[in-house]
DNA sequence: ATCCCGTGTA
DNA sequence: TACACGGGAT
């Protein structure tokens, strides 16, 4: 499928599906503030968004900026993050907080190459950051998005093997548009957790049925393959 | 490429 | 109690 062919029939009408159905109200869905969007990506690691609201709308009340947060005790970080579990994850957004005011002036990185060298944040959160926070074309690869390109692309093989994932990210860059990189990175995420779900997918309002081939050969149920066991 | 981590679940 | 999950670090 070439590359024009994939904007027509795949991220093209995911967008259209995004723009009329998908949530563009959550709390950290702030334009420009990638701040708060780092946090809820951190949050949202661990954790599915209906919990995550209440604990990200309590810590952005006490921490509303970076440097806030940079200026807290760990202690303080530590008692706002209580309940969410992967302590370590708070500390981690702790010490990125401190070398983002120190060493970049507040500002927060916008490339991945810098985001990445960040405590806690890797090449996930550093493309989601780029792609929701900056607008930067930059595509992400979590477990939402492998299930999507999985059943539409038909791709076989457990996900584990590596040239599953080298082909599922080759096929998620090819995906990703120029423009609206942010709506598109939030559709293909919303997609994946309200329509294309690993259970009882709702493939008769998917807006990408009529082209996907898991959804063509009857074979949603089948896609993604299950991991071998050992 | 491989390992490690904390957590939820079968 | 072992494994699955979803990430990061090396």
């Amino acid at each position: 499928m070439s590359t024009q062919e994939i904007y027509e029939h795949f991220t093209l009408p995911l967008l259209q599906w995004f723009h009329q159905y998908g949530r563009k109200d959550l709390p950290w869905q702030i334009p420009g503030n990638a701040y708060a969007v780092w946090i809820s990506e951190i949050m949202l690691q661990q954790t599915q968004v209906r919990t995550v609201i209440p604990y990200f709308l309590r810590f952005m009340n006490t921490f509303p900026t970076l440097r806030t947060l940079a200026c807290a005790s760990e202690d303080q970080v530590l008692a706002q993050w209580s309940g969410l579990g992967y302590y370590s994850r708070a500390r981690n957004l702790h010490k990125t907080a401190k070398i983002i005011c120190n060493d970049f002036h507040d500002y927060f990185p916008d490339d991945i190459e810098t985001l990445m060298k960040l405590p806690g944040i890797g090449p996930s959160t550093a493309a989601a950051i780029a792609s929701l926070a900056f607008n930067k074309p930059t595509a992400i690869l979590d477990g939402n998005v492998k299930r999507v390109l999985c059943r539409y692309f038909l791709i076989a093989g457990s996900m584990e093997q590596t040239s599953v994932t080298r082909q599922l990210w080759q096929l998620a860059k090819q995906c990703m548009p120029l423009h609206d990189c942010a709506a598109y990175t939030q559709a293909i995420m919303d997609l994946g957790a309200t329509c294309c779900t690993i259970k009882s997918p709702n493939c008769s309002n998917c807006p990408l049925h009529t082209t996907c081939l898991a959804y063509q050969t009857n074979e949603v149920a089948h896609y993604p393959h299950k991991k071998l066991k050992k």
